[in-house]
RNA sequence: GCCGGCGUAGCUCAACGGAAGAGCAACUGAUUUGUAAUCAGUAGGUUGGGGGUUCGAUUCCCUUCGCCGGCUCCA
């Protein structure tokens, strides 16, 4: 019998262990830095008892079966100490998450935000009681009886097959359904906080009824769970909505919910953005187009939208006929491939359109610019051969990989969603199609998540997730083969053959949403854009009254240059014109007084990094453009 | 859409069933400034909208709109 310790070596346990719990056999030092124990890979907890040849992993917090044992646990613990403030209160389900944990609950009265600081209280209380978690089996009838008064839990046993083993945790007067494993004992959660109060759907399912969702925290130690409320702080000082505000990038009003404004500022790096956008697209072999906004109805109902997405789209009556607000651009852009005949050697088509449609989402979804009502797709069509979208698979995730890298976006996470059970076309077309998207994910080396089932119904889909400052995921490219649309609108071409084919359709989007994209790399920069998509690049700071000609001149140089510059020509203190400008995380500053009009130069300062020093005017111009240039595509 | 919370000056926030306030921003004047806030003054409000209770409502109640945290949703 072996034991695995944390840092990978091993530790032979001597032959009475067998029948001894593990703590007994590991010793009280080896027991006091686990948090629990895998026995033959299965997490389980420190009392359970060995087997000949067991083989025994010890987990510790720094691991991440470790950190979820401490967070689940600490679930437990916030279970307790809630219904102990609030007796009568009834319990649903308490797992790990990602950064901590929630328990949902069932309360016999309201509660308010005022009430975290109780059931922090108690928590602590029960945690400084040290009260051992212990594991009993019951069977399914005992565990109904156990949990009379729990309708949830009792909902969660029915569930479970007759005859079923079922083990129950207890701490304290605490009593959990729950598979385990714990911690030995509440003391063993060092560090705890209750975050907040939210609502969640029983069971996940929006006709179910509303709990209360309570979410917190747990880390190894307090220092860490300080880090994390740190990082958390951070997150929120960096969140789009508070920098599109504090940089006029853009605002929301009363009058249009869920639609963005942007000012002139938040124009510039829009436009910037999609300058970038458009020579990548060309570069990869796209053209353009566009398509209008309003279409008439009939074109919805051929495309299915009218059936299938009517709840979520804009409607219009012009002239008596019925019109819809695009909810999406490929019906428009279908249009425009079916306005000529097409060969087998035009393909691939590929046709880009940065399309703005609306999209009528519940109220309560929307997010700043992260879920809004009206967006730009950087969407694209590509018309080809079936033996040609393996090739066009690769082409579409070279340029989205090479796009995000751009950003700095390195980390990209990858779904392949195969055949759902709704779903149209044939299983050949299917198979050829997923195999398609697999083998060019294959061909580039990367990994990917295979989402069995969760294609859409007309075709299977590879998405690209990308992580923001706070820790969420969004979806912002996504590359999809479409089986519906060439059938409905009847896409044809001429084959070698000379016979009419039904070509392939993708559909396939980079950024996304251009406005959620932005709202990305605004918190992903801390509103401290790289030079080149800064809204101002550099500001001319003259020190007094007397140099603002001296910074005019220069200011022109720059923006002969082809640079966004200003000159902060305001009669205030150099201290705070260099505060205000660095306040706008403007990346240039170019600072002039007496020493510079005499020399001839001027002293740079770069967002973040304090001053540079002086340089002359033409090595400072040239720097900064340097520096502003927009990114090469790589191509 | 659902659960909960919040709407007070341009922004961040106080106050309170009994005369709506501060800081920053703005404006005016003075200062002409050397690498993250010069000083003084002035102005700024139908307390999101509507209704009700009350002698009196920004405060309490109802309703509506919006925002925030989640949930569901994101084809």
């Amino acid at each position: 019998m072996n034991v695995i310790l944390p840092d990978g070596s091993e530790l032979a346990l001597p032959e009475g262990a067998t029948g001894r719990t593990v703590a007994e056999a590991i010793g009280p030092r080896l027991a006091k830095a686990a948090l629990g124990v895998t026995i033959n890979g299965t997490l389980s907890d420190l009392d359970t008892p060995l087997s000949q040849g067991d083989q025994v992993g010890i987990v510790t917090a720094q691991s991440k079966e470790g950190l979820d044992l401490l967070r689940h646990s600490a679930s437990h613990v916030m279970a307790e100490a809630v219904t102990r403030v609030y007796p009568g209160t009834k319990v649903a389900i308490g797992p790990s998450i990602k950064d901590g944990f929630y328990y949902d609950f069932d309360f016999p009265e309201p509660i308010s935000e005022e009430d975290i600081t109780r059931f922090q209280e108690e928590m602590e209380k029960s945690i400084k009681e040290a009260q051992p978690f212990e594991r009993r089996e019951v069977s399914r009838e005992e565990a109904l009886d156990l949990f009379k008064d729990e309708p949830y839990k009792v909902e969660l046993i029915r569930d479970l097959p007759e005859g079923s083993t079922i083990s129950i945790y207890r701490h304290g007067e605490f009593l959990d359904l729950c598979r385990g494993p714990h911690v030995p004992d509440t003391s063993r959660i060092p560090a705890v906080k209750v975050l907040s109060i939210a609502g969640a759907y029983w069971r996940g399912r929006s006709d179910n009824p509303m709990l209360t969702r309570i979410y917190g925290t747990a880390f190894p130690s307090k220092k860490e769970l300080e880090e994390h409320l740190a990082r958390l702080e951070m997150a929120r000082q960096r969140d789009h909505r508070r920098l599109g505000k504090e940089l006029d990038l853009f605002s929301f009003h009363d009058e249009a919910p869920g639609f963005p404004f942007f000012h002139p500022k938040g124009m510039v790096v829009v436009n910037t953005l999609l300058d970038y956008w458009r020579r990548e697209h060309a570069a990869a072999g796209y053209q353009e187009i566009k398509t209008p906004i309003i279409l008439e109805r009939t074109l919805w109902e051929q495309s299915g939208h009218w059936d299938n997405y009517k709840d979520n789209m804009y409607f219009t009556k012009i002239d008596d006929l019925d019109f819809a607000v695009k909810p999406m651009n490929c019906p428009g852009g279908i249009l425009i491939y079916k306005s000529s005949q097409h060969s087998y050697r035009e393909f691939p088509l590929r046709m880009a359109e940065l399309g703005l449609v609306h999209r009528h989402e519940l109220s309560g979804v929307l997010h700043g610019l992260f879920r809004v009502r009206s967006f730009t797709q950087d969407d694209a069509h590509l018309y080809c051969l079936p033996e040609q979208v393996e090739d066009e698979v690769v082409g579409v995730i070279e340029l989205v990989r090479r796009m995000y890298r751009t950003f700095g976006f390195q980390k990209v996470h990858m779904e392949l969603s195969t055949r759902p059970d709704k779903s149209i076309g044939t299983a050949e077309m299917w198979e050829r199609a997923e195999a398609a998207l697999a083998k060019a994910l294959e061909r580039l080396g990367l990994e990917y998540q295979l989402n069995p089932g969760d294609g859409a119904f007309y075709g299977p889909k590879i998405d690209f997730h990308i992580e923001d400052v706070m820790g969420r995921t969004w979806q912002c490219a996504t590359c999809q083969l479409d089986f519906a649309m060439p059938d409905r609108f009847e896409l044809e071409y001429i084959g070698e053959d000379n016979q009419r084919h039904r070509p392939v359709m993708l559909h396939r989007t980079v950024l996304g949403s251009i406005e959620r994209f932005l709202g990305i790399i605004i918190e992903h920069y801390g509103g401290a854009f790289p030079a080149w998509l800064a809204p101002v690049q550099v500001v001319a700071v003259p020190v007094a009254d007397r140099h603002v000609d001296y910074a005019r001149s220069v200011a022109a140089e720059l923006a002969a240059a082809g640079l966004r510059v200003e000159v902060d020509e305001r009669t205030e203190s150099v201290g705070r014109k260099i505060r205000d400008n660095e306040m706008l995380k403007i990346p240039f500053m170019l600072i002039v007084g007496d020493k510079e009009v005499a020399a001839g130069t001027v002293s740079v300062r770069a967002h973040g990094q304090g001053d540079l020093g002086a340089m002359s005017r033409e090595v400072a111009t040239a720097t900064i453009a340097a520096q502003a240039q927009m990114p090469s595509t790589g191509v």
